[in-house]
Order: structure tokens, then C-alpha cells, then sequence
DNA sequence: ATTTGTTATCGCAAATATACGATGAATAAA
DNA sequence: TTTATTCATCGTATATTTGCGATAACAAAT
């Protein structure tokens, strides 16, 4: 019986980096991010004012984010104010570190 | 005359940014760099043996991590040997930094 | 009860990603 | 020159992503 890359199981930590990567893999999804973490929370109509796209395609984008647990929605009638998931946020930066930090004992060899 | 999401054009740091996340946003491909990163550098038969997968399909991950610019080849025959990128994973990493480093004039609303 | 403002969801089309087996390319060894 | 080894590429099938317009959902105001 043959194996596949269906069978493989990831780490909770390469799974979820692989996650948040993916999240943060569209420009507009950074646009979004970077203007949640930068300037303030916000409703879905300032957004569509920023960018240039259909309301739905960035409401969309706002569900994958939340989804990912990069940002949080607390209703608001009749708005919705979307804010950075600190939480998560923090996790995500930490998982980003661990990736890029090299071991000690590396031993290179180019 | 109407905009759409084509007409959009990112800051080189927003779209260079959202490559990398794409490039780390697959948990086989963050298995390979982790392994590279931490480990040494190796051949492509070493991943197969380690990973579950088809060499096809292991190959293609090299490729989009190497046009990506994560990870380079060299060749040494009859096998070819991947190691990181250290310039531009270096670049990737001061990036993911920027990303979710606040500025220090965030305005917190929730 | 109806209307208004805001946002999510649906349905669709096009593009991209993922995985595989089969085949090809290139070099070293025989 | 042939063979073996190693890896890339091709062709293909399936799944996921992206984007849009149209429509639904929901609370507030009238």
C-alpha cells in the first residue's frame, strides 16, 4: 500500500505557520493587515473606500483573515469593526521567529 | 470607466512580502526549508526519502521555493545540491519583521 | 411595517495550485 | 557507446483561490 501526501500529518506549529502564510499571501489581505496594525480598527466601508475592488471580493478577504484568527469582528450596528486579533497576532509573529531562527548547531556547508 | 482588483499596484516591500508568504504557505515546503535552515543543505533525494511524496511533486516544491529565491541549487553531478538563500531569506525575514512590528503611534481603539 | 445603511453570502467564471505517473535531460561509470 | 543515477519537466486531473455582480441578512430609523 502506497503512501501519499494524503497520508502526511504535520506539526500544530508547521501546520499553523503554513496557515498564517497563507493568510498573509495576498497583497490585499497585507493592505488590510498593515492598515489594521497601523492606523486603527475599522469598518468594511472604509476599506472599500481605501481599495479599489467590489465589496464583496473585500469582504471576502476579511472572512479568509478571520478565518485565519489574524483579525477579530465585533458587530456594530450596522457596521462591523474589524481590529487586529492580538492574540493570534502575537502567536503568528512568534511561529515567523522560531521559523527564521537559525539553530546553533547548523552546519553549513556553502 | 471602473476600477478593479487588476488596476491595484502594491509597494515592492507589500508585493515581495506576500511571495514569500505564499512560497511559506504550504506545510511541505516550510518541512523542506526547516529542514535546510536547521539541518544543512541537501540533495533532492534526501527529501524524498524523507518525505511521504512523489519526487514530481517534491521537485515542483524546490522550484517554487527557488524561483520564490528562498533556496538555491547548485549543481554537483550527477545530483544537485539546495541550500537556503541567505540573502534574500534574510530579506524575508526583516520583512515578516516590519509586518508585524506596531508602530509606535498605533491608535487602539478596542 | 417599510425603508435605509452596512455587510455577508451566493452563484458563477477564470485562474492558479497541488499531486501524480511517465518521460526527458544530463552526467558519471562501465 | 551503453547503462545507471539523479533530478527536472510534461501532461493531466482535481481542488482551491480569486473576483465580480446580484442578492440576502440584519439592525436602526422612519
Amino acid at each position: 500500500m502506497k503512501r501519499t501526501a494524503q497520508d502526511i500529518s504535520y506539526s500544530d506549529d508547521t501546520a499553523q505557520t503554513a496557515r498564517f502564510a497563507k493568510a498573509l499571501s495576498h497583497p490585499v489581505r497585507l493592505t488590510i493587515l498593515k492598515y489594521l496594525n497601523n492606523q486603527s480598527c475599522c469598518f468594511t466601508g472604509d476599506l472599500v473606500e481605501v481599495l479599489p475592488m467590489a465589496q464583496s471580493t473585500i469582504s471576502q478577504h476579511l472572512k479568509e483573515l478571520k478565518e485565519a484568527g489574524l483579525i477579530q469582528g465585533d458587530v456594530n450596528p450596522p457596521r462591523i469593526k474589524y481590529c487586529i486579533h492580538q492574540k493570534n497576532w502575537n502567536k503568528a509573529q512568534e511561529l515567523f521567529e522560531v521559523l527564521f531562527n537559525k539553530d546553533f548547531d547548523k552546519i553549513s556547508c556553502c
